[in-house]
DNA sequence: CGCAGTTGGGTTTTT
DNA sequence: CCCAACTGCG
C-alpha cells in the first residue's frame, strides 16, 4: 500500500491521520478515541479528509463510516478530498465505489435515521419537518389557544418562546434555571411557558411534524434503548465529528450513546473558535473529551498555521491570549512578510463603506480578485451601508448569513404546499397554503383543515368543503391541484410545474415586484431538480438551505466574480486573501446584547478571534466613531460614539498598525474647520415664513 | 369573517 | 426599522 498522500503531512497531523493504524494494525479493529485540537488554518479539514481517507485506504467499509460535519458545505468539501486522496492512490472507478455514504450535519443525519427507525420509535414515517419559522408559526398557534397572546403584550414572542424552548432541550438543562441564566425578562412566565411548551409538543405529535431540536432529541431517545443503541451504533466502525466545540450536551449525548466506549470516535476543533454557545453549544464537550474515557482519549494538537502572516497571526494569538480559560496553544507560522493588521478610525459608518470600498476596488486592481476578499460583521445589518455604496459602485457581492431566500414570502407558500402534501397533517403548512387564497382567512383555513385532520383521504375533505361563494372557483383549483399532489400524479419534479401554473395568478395579486419573486421561484426548481424525490428535497432544504440571500441585483453567476460579505458565524472555516472587519466597537463586538454574563463576553471575544484568523495576507478592522442607532432602546438617541472594542487593549496595540481614513489633510476639507463664534436661529426663521 | 391601514413594541449569531 | 396586534369598514 502506497504512502504517498501521507508526504504531504506534517509530524502532528500525521500523528491524528494514523491513530490507530501504526504499523499495519488494519481500520477493522478501531482504535481509542481520539480528539485534534486543531488551531485556525492548521489544516484540520486536509488532516480530517487524510483521516477518512487512510481509514479507508486500510480496509474500513466506507459504508460504515460516520462523518459528523457543521454544515453541508463542509461535508461536501469533506468527500471531494476524500475522493481526491483515494483517486490517487486506488484510480478512477476504485475511488468513486468507495464514497462515505454517511456525512452531514446531526440534524441532516438525523432526520435519515429516524425515518429509518420510524417504526420503532412510534413516528408516522411520513413527517414533516419544521424549520425556525415553521416552529414559531406552531408555537403561535399554541400561544393562542393557550389566550397566552390575550396577556399583556409583554408575552415572549414566537421567536423567543421557539429559542427558549430549544435551549432547555440542547442544554439538557430546566426551564427555570434557563431563563435565570439566559432570558431573566422572561422569568416571571415560566409557569404558562412551562404549559405552552408542553401543548405545544402534543401538537407536534398531533401533526406528524418535528421541529430541529426533535431530530437530535428523538435521536438520542433511541440511543436510550439499549436494543436500538446496540442496532444503530453496530452499524458504524468509525464516527469522526468535525467541529467539536460547536455541539452542544445533546449532541454529545448522542455521540456517547453511539460509541459508549468511544472506539473508533475521532472529534476534531477548536476551544478558541467555539461561537455557537447561542445554540446551546458548549465548549465543555471539547475540554471534557479526553477524560470521558478510561483510559482517557489521546490528544493530538495541531498549532502549525499555514494560513497567515505572521504579524495577523502574532496580533490574533494577542487577542486570545487575554481569554481567560482555553486549552492554551499558540499557533505558529513561517509565513514571513506582509504588514501587522490595520486598525482604521473612520468617521462613521458612511465613511467605512467608501473605506472598504476604495481598498477593495485598489486590491482587485492590484491582483487580488474580489472572490479572494471577504468583508465580516457581527450582525447581519451592519452590513447595510456597506451594501448600498457597493452597489452605488456597481461592485457585485454575495452575501451569507441573515436574510435566506427560504425565508422570502413566495418561497415559503410553495414550500408549505409541498409540506402539506407530503403530510396533511401538517397544519401550519396547510394553514398557510389556505390563505393564500383570496377571500379566505384564518377562521375558513381552520375549520377546513379540522376536516382534513379527521378526514380517511384529505384530498376529499378539502373538496367537498364549502368556502364563501366567492371563494369557490379558487377552492376547486387549489382542491384539485391537492389530489394530484397526494396521488403523487407528476413526477418529480415535474409537479412543480403543476404547482407553479397554480401559483402565478396569486403571485401577482399579492405582490408588485413579480419578476425577482419569479425568479427566485425559478431557481428553487433547478435546485429541485437536484433532488430524487420531494420527500429528499424538502428535508434537505429545510435542514441546510442556500447560505446566499438573492440579492435584488439578482445572484450573480458563478463565474463572475464577486466580493463576500458575510456574518462571522457563516464566515467558520474559510479563508481569503484580504479581509476588512466591520465596526470593531464595543456594543457591536461585543455586541451589547452579549455582555450579560462573562461567558457570553469571552464568546465574543473569540468572534474577534475567528475573524481574525480568516486573513491570509491582509487584515484590516474598521472602527467607526460615530454611529446612528435605529432602535429606540431607553432615550432614543439618534447617534452616539463609539470607542475600539474592549478586546484590544492598549498593552496589544502595538500587533496593530493604527490608521485615520481619509488622511489627515482632507479631513480639514471634511469638517475639523474651527468653529466661529455666530450663532443664527434658522430654526425660528424657517418657521417664520410661515406665520 | 376578511382585509387594509394603524400603532406600538422588540431587537444577534444558525441547524 | 420590521413585525404583530388592533381597529374599523365592507
Amino acid at each position: 500500500m502506497t504512502q504517498a498522500h501521507l508526504e504531504t503531512l506534517n509530524p502532528d497531523q500525521r500523528a491524528a491521520v494514523e491513530h490507530g493504524l501504526e504499523a499495519g494494525n488494519g481500520a477493522a479493529a478501531p482504535a481509542g478515541p481520539l480528539l485534534v485540537i486543531a488551531g485556525a488554518g492548521s489544516g484540520k479539514t486536509a488532516t480530517l479528509a487524510h483521516r477518512v481517507g487512510h481509514l479507508i485506504l486500510n480496509g474500513a467499509d466506507p459504508r460504515r463510516l460516520l462523518l459528523l460535519t457543521f454544515s453541508r458545505r463542509a461535508a461536501a468539501e469533506m468527500a471531494r478530498r476524500v475522493e481526491r486522496i483515494l483517486r490517487q492512490t486506488l484510480g478512477e472507478a476504485a475511488a468513486s465505489a468507495a464514497t462515505v455514504a454517511w456525512a452531514g450535519t446531526f440534524h441532516a443525519i438525523g432526520a435519515r435515521i429516524l425515518r429509518d427507525y420510524a417504526r420503532e420509535l412510534g413516528l408516522d414515517p411520513a413527517f414533516t419537518i419544521h424549520d425556525r419559522d415553521d416552529s414559531a408559526d406552531l408555537m403561535n398557534l399554541v400561544r393562542h389557544d393557550l389566550g397566552l397572546s390575550a396577556k399583556t403584550s409583554r408575552f415572549p414572542t414566537k421567536q423567543t418562546c421557539v429559542a427558549i424552548y430549544s435551549r432547555v432541550v440542547n442544554a439538557e438543562a430546566e426551564l427555570g434555571q434557563t431563563l435565570r441564566a439566559h432570558y431573566p425578562w422572561c422569568v416571571e412566565w415560566e409557569d404558562d411557558l412551562k404549559r405552552l411548551f408542553g401543548l405545544y409538543v402534543e401538537t407536534k405529535q398531533k401533526h406528524n411534524v418535528l421541529d430541529y431540536d426533535d431530530l437530535l432529541l428523538y435521536w438520542a431517545g433511541l440511543l436510550g434503548d439499549p436494543t436500538l443503541a446496540a442496532d444503530l451504533g453496530g452499524r458504524f466502525d468509525h464516527v469522526l465529528v468535525d467541529e467539536y466545540q460547536d455541539t452542544n450536551r445533546l449532541q454529545g449525548a448522542i455521540l456517547t450513546g453511539l460509541k459508549p466506549d468511544g472506539r473508533g470516535v475521532t472529534v476534531v476543533g477548536d476551544d478558541a473558535q467555539s461561537i455557537y454557545s447561542f445554540r446551546a453549544a458548549t465548549v465543555r464537550n471539547i475540554l471534557d473529551f479526553p477524560g470521558q474515557f478510561e483510559p482517557p482519549a489521546r490528544v493530538v494538537t495541531l498549532a502549525r498555521n499555514y494560513r497567515s502572516t505572521r504579524p495577523i497571526l502574532a496580533a490574533s494569538n494577542a487577542v486570545i491570549g487575554l481569554a481567560s480559560e482555553r486549552f492554551a496553544k499558540e499557533l505558529w507560522s513561517d509565513r514571513t512578510g506582509g504588514g501587522r493588521p490595520e486598525l482604521v478610525t473612520v468617521r462613521d459608518e458612511a465613511d467605512q463603506a467608501r473605506f472598504v470600498a476604495e481598498r477593495v476596488l485598489e486590491a482587485r486592481e492590484a491582483g487580488t480578485v474580489l472572490k479572494d476578499q471577504a468583508v465580516l460583521f457581527r450582525t447581519s445589518h451592519h452590513s447595510g451601508p456597506l451594501e448600498i455604496e457597493l452597489a452605488r459602485r456597481n461592485i457585485p457581492f454575495v452575501k451569507f448569513g441573515g436574510l435566506k431566500f427560504l425565508d422570502a414570502a413566495h418561497v415559503k407558500d410553495l414550500l408549505a404546499l409541498l409540506r402539506f402534501a407530503e403530510n396533511p397533517r401538517d397544519r401550519v403548512a396547510g394553514f398557510r397554503v389556505i390563505q393564500i387564497l383570496p377571500g379566505i382567512g384564518p377562521a375558513h383555513a381552520g375549520r377546513a383543515l379540522d376536516r382534513v385532520a379527521e378526514a380517511e383521504d384529505p384530498a376529499e375533505a378539502l373538496e367537498s368543503f364549502e368556502p364563501p361563494a366567492r371563494a369557490a372557483e379558487d377552492w376547486r383549483d387549489l382542491a384539485a391541484l391537492y389530489r394530484r399532489l397526494v396521488a403523487r400524479e407528476a413526477d418529480w419534479p415535474a409537479e412543480l410545474d403543476l404547482i407553479r401554473r397554480w401559483y402565478r395568478p396569486h403571485l401577482e395579486r399579492r405582490h408588485d415586484d413579480t419578476a425577482p419573486r419569479s425568479a427566485d421561484l425559478d431557481q428553487l426548481e433547478r435546485i429541485a431538480a437536484g433532488f430524487p424525490t420531494r420527500e429528499r428535497f424538502m428535508t434537505e432544504l429545510t435542514l441546510d438551505p442556500p447560505a446566499a440571500a438573492s440579492d435584488e441585483s439578482g445572484p450573480p453567476l458563478k463565474d463572475e466574480d464577486y466580493l463576500i460579505l458575510s456574518t462571522i458565524h457563516s464566515a467558520k472555516g474559510q479563508e481569503w486573501a484580504q479581509v476588512f472587519l466591520l465596526n470593531a466597537v464595543d456594543g457591536c463586538l461585543p455586541s451589547d446584547l452579549a455582555t450579560g454574563s462573562s461567558e457570553e463576553i469571552e464568546e465574543e471575544r473569540r468572534l474577534l478571534y475567528v475573524a481574525m484568523t480568516r486573513a491570509k495576507d491582509r487584515l484590516a478592522l474598521v472602527t467607526p466613531q460615530r454611529f446612528y442607532t435605529h432602535g429606540q432602546p431607553s432615550g432614543g438617541d439618534r447617534h452616539v460614539t463609539a470607542a475600539r472594542t474592549r478586546f484590544i487593549p492598549g498593552a496589544i496595540l502595538p500587533h496593530f498598525e493604527l490608521v485615520a481614513w481619509p488622511a489627515p489633510e482632507s479631513l480639514s476639507v471634511r469638517g475639523t474647520r474651527p468653529e466661529l463664534s455666530v450663532r443664527l436661529d434658522m430654526a425660528a426663521r424657517m418657521r417664520g415664513m410661515w406665520r
